[in-house]
DNA sequence: CTTTTTGAACTGACTGGTCAGTGCAAAAAC
DNA sequence: GTTTTTGCACTGACCAGTCAGTTCAAAAAG
C-alpha cells in the first residue's frame, strides 16, 4: 500500500482505474441521478470488472464523495490562481473577480457533467455525502468571499455589501449562465460568455448605448 | 352518485389528495432525488394508501411531472404580477427587474422545497421529464427576458446586452442567493437580501461609500 | 322517511423485477 | 510473489406498480 510513492501526480495503475471510474460515474450521476445509477453502469462504462469498483472504493457512495472531493478540489485550485494572478499582475479586486468568473466558465466548460451534478446535489439534506459537500462548498466560495472582503477593505469595494450573499450571488450567476450556455446555446464562445457577465458584474447594463 | 355535480365538475376530496400528495411529494423529492424517494414514503407522507397515489397519478413520474408544472405555474405567475404592477404605476424596467427579484425571493422563500427539487433536475439529460421541464422553464425565462427585451428598446438598457445570457445570469443570481440563505442563513430578513441583491443589479458594488 | 343501489375514492397485501454488495478462484500486471 | 483485475454466480433487501376488495355519501326507489 503505497501509490503516494509517485512524487507529482504521476498515477500509478490503480490511480488510473480510480480516474476512469471517476469519469464514468461523473457523465452517469449527472444525467440520471446518483440513485438511478447503477454500479454496474460505471463499470461497463469505464471499461472495467464490477468488482474492481469494490476493490477500489468501498462503496458507491464512498466512490462519489470521493469524485466530489477531486472535483471541487479541480475549481478551487483553478479560482485561487485567476485571483492571485491578477494580484501578481497589479490589478484590483474587481480584475480578480472578473478573472475568477472566467475561471469558472472554463471550469464548466472543461467538466460540465461534474458542474451538473454538483449544483443538483448542493443544497439536498438528508444524504450520505451531506458534511463532505458542505465543507468542499465552503472551500470553494471563501475564494469568492477573501476577494471581496479584502475589496471591502482596500475600500475598492462598498463595505455596505453583505459578503456572503454578494459571493453566492456571484457563483449563482455564473453558474446558472454557463449551464444555460452549455445546455441550450453551446455553439456560443467563452468569451462571448464571459463578456456579458462582465458587463452584468460591473453595472453596465442599465446604461443607455444604443 | 355523481360526485362531479359540484359546480366546476371537479371532485374537492380528489382535488384535497391530489394537494397532499404534492406537498408530501416535494419535501421528499428535494431532499433525496426522485430516484431515492419511494412512493411508499410518499403515501405515508400524504396520510394516504399507496393505491391512492396510483388512483389519482398514472405513475411515480407522472406525479412529479404534474408537481413541475403545478410549481413552475405559480412561479411564473408570480413574476408576471411583479412586472406588471411595476408597469401599472409607472416605474421603469430596472424597477420591473427588481420586482421580479423581489417576487422570486419570495416565491423560494414560500416553496423552498420546490426550487431545491427543480434546480437538481433542470440541467439533467435523459430523463422522462426533460420535455416538460423544457417548456415550464422557457415560459418563466421568458418573462425575464421580456422585460429586459423592452428596456432596451425603450433605451433604459444598453442594446449591446445580452437578453437570454443576462436572463439566466439575474435567475442564476437570485435562486443562489436564495437557496444559501435558506440553508445557511435562514434567521436573515428577505428585505435584508432584497437589498443585497438589489445592490448587485444595480452596479453599486464597486462604488467606494465606506 | 327508510331502504337499496351506485360508483368514485381509497386501501394494503402481493408480485415480479432490480440492484448494491459479496465471495472467490483464476488470470494478468508489475 | 505481490498487487490488481477479472468474471460471474449469488443473496437479500427494496420497490414500482397491480388488483381484489372496502368505504361511504349521495342518488334512486319504495
Amino acid at each position: 500500500m503505497e501509490s503516494s510513492s509517485a512524487t507529482a501526480g504521476v498515477s500509478t495503475r490503480r490511480e488510473a482505474t480510480r480516474q476512469k471510474l471517476y469519469e464514468a460515474a461523473v457523465t452517469l450521476i449527472a444525467e440520471q441521478g446518483f440513485s438511478a445509477t447503477t454500479v454496474d453502469e460505471i463499470a461497463e462504462r469505464a471499461g472495467v470488472a464490477k468488482g474492481t469498483v469494490y476493490y477500489n472504493f468501498a462503496s458507491k457512495s464512498v466512490l462519489f464523495e470521493e469524485l466530489l472531493r477531486h472535483g471541487v478540489g479541480l475549481l478551487t485550485a483553478s479560482l485561487r490562481e485567476a485571483a492571485e494572478a491578477t494580484a501578481r499582475a497589479g490589478g484590483g479586486k474587481v480584475d480578480a473577480l472578473d478573472a475568477m468568473i472566467r475561471a469558472g466558465l472554463v471550469f464548466i466548460d472543461r467538466y460540465p457533467a461534474f458542474t451538473q451534478l454538483y449544483v443538483a446535489e448542493l443544497w439536498r439534506t438528508n444524504r450520505a455525502w451531506q458534511s463532505t459537500l458542505m465543507v468542499v462548498r465552503q472551500q470553494a466560495v471563501a475564494v469568492v468571499e477573501g476577494v471581496l472582503r479584502e475589496g471591502v477593505e482596500n475600500g475598492e469595494f462598498s463595505d455596505e455589501i453583505d459578503v456572503p450573499l454578494t459571493a453566492s450571488a456571484l457563483v449563482g450567476m455564473v453558474l446558472v449562465a454557463a449551464l444555460d450556455w452549455q445546455s441550450f446555446q453551446p455553439e456560443r464562445s467563452l468569451d462571448d460568455v464571459h463578456a456579458a457577465l462582465s458587463r452584468l458584474l460591473q453595472g453596465r447594463v442599465s446604461g443607455r448605448r444604443g
